[in-house]
DNA sequence: ATTTGAATTATGTCTATGCATATTCCATAT
DNA sequence: ATATGGAATATGCATAGACATAATTCAAAT
């Protein structure tokens, strides 16, 4: 019999916390007995277990052991996708218009959230996003050009503030929300709806340290749906 | 000098990545040289790597060396709560209703997505959780009794079929689904609002294999903002 | 010029060993 | 009974060495 990589093992742990024989709690034998079960090296096994355990399936404690979580399997991951690959990922056409642009100080609820000073200038845009020429974005921008100054030497007709803040603005954090709420003029029209049409919205501030690099309204059409993936 | 440990030139590397002296693309020294450059083993180096590459910060391949990601910080993590711990984990009392359960036929469209056959009877449950005795959550379950015969002998006013099955329902996967819409019938009487307001809404399949164990739209509140970090 | 193939190189994985450290368990002293 | 202190134990982390494997590079053959 082949040897059992760790790749194997957690395939197999997994397996049986999956299928109920090491229900939430449990508590798994040692890493040495795994070794010994497995007929590999104690190294092998923690590997294993490491995954698992970054994986959120169970938890490991000096001399306690390693237990099922009680309830595993409780993240979902999101990914974040450059609005044009996204679009052109489903086989769609990607382009954008840039609404509006300017340099302005920001409503107080704005500046609030972006822990901005406040009498700052910061670049406002407003950029609808489409898929085969259909609108599929409707973005509210405001970016802080203190704390990214070279995006107004970019063309932002050319390259969307989207594409150009994600791979050239490094970050060190966000906060993303997601909330439904009727659409407001501008959306309505940009989607050719009623303005009090349900939509999806998703915000999101970006954060390099304690500065905030950008805050986002994204607004998409109705019957956008967002998945993600246990 | 004290050695450097595994998280340790993680975490140096994670900030030379974040204050752009690596920027996107950048191809990072071998982890030979950075084993030299922190004195360590490579292993550890190795380790710290490996740690970088599952955050999604690089790629890693064979020969070809360690690379920034073009985008890199483009997931988010979504913890999915149990409803009750939730609740009380903002100070708040969770109770709940259980508005209906009977055994029906799905709708088309519900076995469809519940890969279930046209003749099966599932539990169908209609439950309003509360915070502080404020609705909170309208939910709207259809359960697989084929797959989780068990829930039948548990009495679901005394424990919500979201928390039995969570803590019960061994699961290998599930998809969930968030959007806006307007409020239904049902839900606009559970909050008090009009039918036509707009409710964020999540919808949520569970599996066992290829079996469904439950699928259930979750109706959130007006004002109600899901919220997640990069 | 293009293809082929061999050498090189960086990561991937495993082994064996050792010490560190948190936690539990148990025997002993109070 | 209770508190305390030490032994035992399981994971955490690091080291050194070995071989596997994929990707690149470059020289030789066509």
């Amino acid at each position: 019999m082949k040897a059992f990589g760790y790749r194997d093992i957690e395939r197999i742990c997994l397996d049986r916390i999956q299928t109920g024989e090491w229900p939430p709690g449990t508590r798994l034998p040692s890493d040495a007995e795994l070794a010994s079960e497995f007929q590999c090296a104690r190294g092998t096994v923690t590997r294993a277990m490491a995954e698992l355990s970054r994986s959120g399936l169970v938890t490991r404690k000096r001399r306690a052991g390693t237990r099922v979580k009680l309830t595993p399997l409780t993240r979902a991951t999101l990914h974040i996708p450059v609005i044009r690959e996204d679009v052109e990922a489903s086989g769609k056409k990607h382009s954008f218009a840039l609404l509006a642009r300017d340099m302005q100080n920001p409503p107080a609820v704005i500046r609030a959230r972006m822990n901005a000073a406040a009498d700052v200038k910061m670049l406002h845009l407003r950029t609808l996003h489409m898929a085969d020429h259909r609108p599929f974005i409707y973005e509210d921008r405001w970016v802080n050009t203190e704390t990214v100054p070279a995006i107004l030497g970019v063309d932002l007709e050319k390259t969307s503030a989207n594409e150009w803040l994600v791979k050239n603005a490094p970050l060190s954090g966000g906060d993303l929300f997601f909330f439904a709420r009727s659409a407001n003029k501008n959306e309505a029209s940009a989607f050719g709806v009623e303005k009090s049409t349900p939509l999806f919205i998703m915000e999101r501030i970006t954060w390099m340290g304690e500065a905030a690099i950008t805050f986002v309204t994204m607004a998409y059409p109705p019957g956008y749906q967002m998945h993600m993936r246990i």
